[in-house]
RNA sequence: GGUCGCGUGGCCGAGCGGCUAGGCAGGGCUCUGCAAAAGCUCGUACGGCGGUUCAAAUCCGUCCGCGACCUCCA
């Protein structure tokens, strides 16, 4: 159906690419996933629900996507730059009393209720950075035998400027220049154990009071925080992949470092599109979980929040980001989230009813037979350019006005063919439910049922004093049909779920 | 300070040289017992100032405002 190659705009060059896997058709994917030291918050779940859309959309076109994203449970310290950094999984479990792994195992736990109330599909391979100890030291001890990385006190650190001589990649992702980061040197604690301040380690010896530790060449220790994504990716996707993703925020140090990791290895780069997107901010500021202006989703699902107003289905939210480009910033407000709302009702209504709808033949209006053809089209050439989900929503809008007025009209259609009213119902079914991953909200709350009951047991109430049998004993089928069970007693009547 | 990006109508948010984005909100109309829904329709835009061009929200310069990264964050 798509006339157009799929675009991407790689991070790397600056420009959309036409995407062209390594090895058609498999494509591997790596996401850079969250650090299960406390719960995920909605900026976080913005990048997840980003690439979840991407992965569904390679899934779509019929790529067999490997889709790696990792669990950081170890190595990723409350302050990279000084040595004193505690490790955050450490730290928690330091506070709250509690082994490493039980902070990791609950948040983790936390981290997929959430995604799956997002109905974001799981990934292929989930791997978890201590479960790589052994590849992230055999990584580090390649990058010592290429001359990459030098010991220092029982640490070893990546040679940052000797690989930026060797290598014109360093910075080529993030826009940096060696020089202006040598120019920003700071006199920091424990920087004396580096030659340079851009270097980093990928291995730290442990502090005595660190409790996650591992036996290894160089000290007991740990690995740093940026191997990880090296080892897990090169693992499971092979030196030469994809697609790399994570938000914005990690693009320098982190995939930077990545870059340099595996080059240092590898020899060469690991990646061929990298993808980054924006953050998602509250007033303009961007959420973030040191700036304490965190929404955590299961506050916002029930509406126990200080940012908004009420409550707000995953659904709703979902839709809500999907109404904004991956790239840009996207900001929370009541206002904002209501409106999308009831845009995203009027959508799910306009899906049911297309469904409801019958084609007969009959005359076929061309012009407007082609012009539904050329907006189901559109709908996947949006998609193909950088995945714009904001502009196919707004060709599907489009599509719900004539899907009502086929329905206003009798909700009989016979003036586009059958193969195009059958491709509008494909390019719905293929968008709502594939590609953007929507489903109807979770069912009305209980307030609402309980409302709805007493109001059908009055009105059976009052058929039943009028003798009128015939209705209150089809209302009682009805409901019991529905697994609903009457109870008519003395003191009236009263309903429970069969 | 360095690097990058952004400023679009009441709100959110696409577009990025000529052609209606879209959603929400507001006005009018149609339909319907009423209401809602739905359809049709209307209005208010591209931060300021210059420049390039037959033509600029879209390119260039400049000024103002905002943000991100440069330190942990998706």
């Amino acid at each position: 159906m798509q006339n157009t190659d799929l675009k991407i705009f790689n991070t790397l060059t600056r420009t959309k690419e036409v995407f062209k896997p390594v090895n058609p058709p498999f494509v591997g994917m790596y996401v850079c996933g969250p650090t299960v030291y406390n719960h995920v918050h909605l900026g976080n779940c913005r990048t997840f629900i980003s690439f979840d859309i991407v992965y569904r959309y390679l899934l779509h076109l019929g790529y067999k996507v490997r889709y790696v994203r990792n669990i950081t449970d170890v190595g990723h310290l409350v302050n990279e730059e000084e040595m004193t950094g505690e490790d955050r999984i450490g730290k928690m479990a330091r506070i709250e009393k509690l082994e490493p792994m039980e902070i990791v195992q609950r948040y983790t736990n936390g981290f997929h209720d959430v995604m799956k109330q997002f109905n974001a599909l799981p990934p292929s391979i989930e791997p978890t950075a201590t479960g790589h100890i052994v590849e992230q030291i055999n990584m580090v001890q390649a990058i010592l035998d290429n001359g990459y990385g030098y010991v220092s006190n029982g640490s070893v650190y990546f040679d940052t400027l000797k690989y930026a001589k060797n290598h014109k990649e360093f910075g080529r992702l993030s826009g940096k220049i060696m020089d202006d980061l040598q120019v920003e040197t700071r006199d920091l604690k424990g920087q004396s154990e580096k030659r340079h301040p851009a270097d980093f380690a990928i291995w730290m010896k442990a502090q005595p009071e660190h409790i996650m530790r591992w036996n290894s060449p160089w000290s007991v220790g740990f690995p740093g925080w940026h191997l990880e994504c090296s080892v897990m990716s090169t693992r499971y996707l092979g030196d030469k992949f994809d697609i790399h993703g994570g938000g914005m925020d990690l693009q320098f140090p982190h995939h930077e470092n990545e870059i340099a990791q595996n080059i240092g290895a590898c020899g060469h780069a690991p990646v061929n599109y990298w993808m980054h997107t924006n953050m998602l901010t509250v007033n303009g500021t961007k959420m973030s979980k040191s700036l304490n202006n965190s929404v955590l989703p299961g506050e916002m699902f029930t509406g126990e929040n200080d940012v908004l107003a009420k409550a707000y289905d995953p659904m709703v939210v979902r839709f809500f980001m999907l109404q904004t480009h991956y790239s840009s910033t996207l900001d929370f407000s009541d206002e904002a989230l209501q409106a999308g709302e009831k845009g995203f009702r009027r959508l799910m209504e306009g899906y049911k009813t297309l469904q409801s709808l019958q084609h007969k033949n009959g005359k076929v209006e061309e012009s407007e037979d082609q012009a539904v053809t050329e907006e189901c089209q559109a709908c996947y050439e949006h998609m193909n350019d950088d995945f714009s989900t904001p502009q196919a929503l707004a060709v599907l809008f489009g599509l719900v006005t004539r899907v009502n007025t086929y329905k206003d009209k009798g909700g009989v259609v016979s003036s586009i063919s059958k193969e195009t009213f059958d491709r509008l119902n494909k390019v719905f079914r293929d968008f709502i439910e594939d590609i953007f991953g929507l489903k109807e909200e979770e069912g009305a709350d209980e307030e609402v049922v309980d409302g709805l009951m007493q109001l059908i047991i009055d009105i059976r109430q009052s058929s039943r004093e009028k003798k009128d049998w015939d209705t209150s004993d089809k209302i009682r089928a009805v409901l019991k049909e529905l697994e609903i069970q009457l109870k008519d007693g003395k003191d009236g009547t009263s309903w429970t779920k069969a």
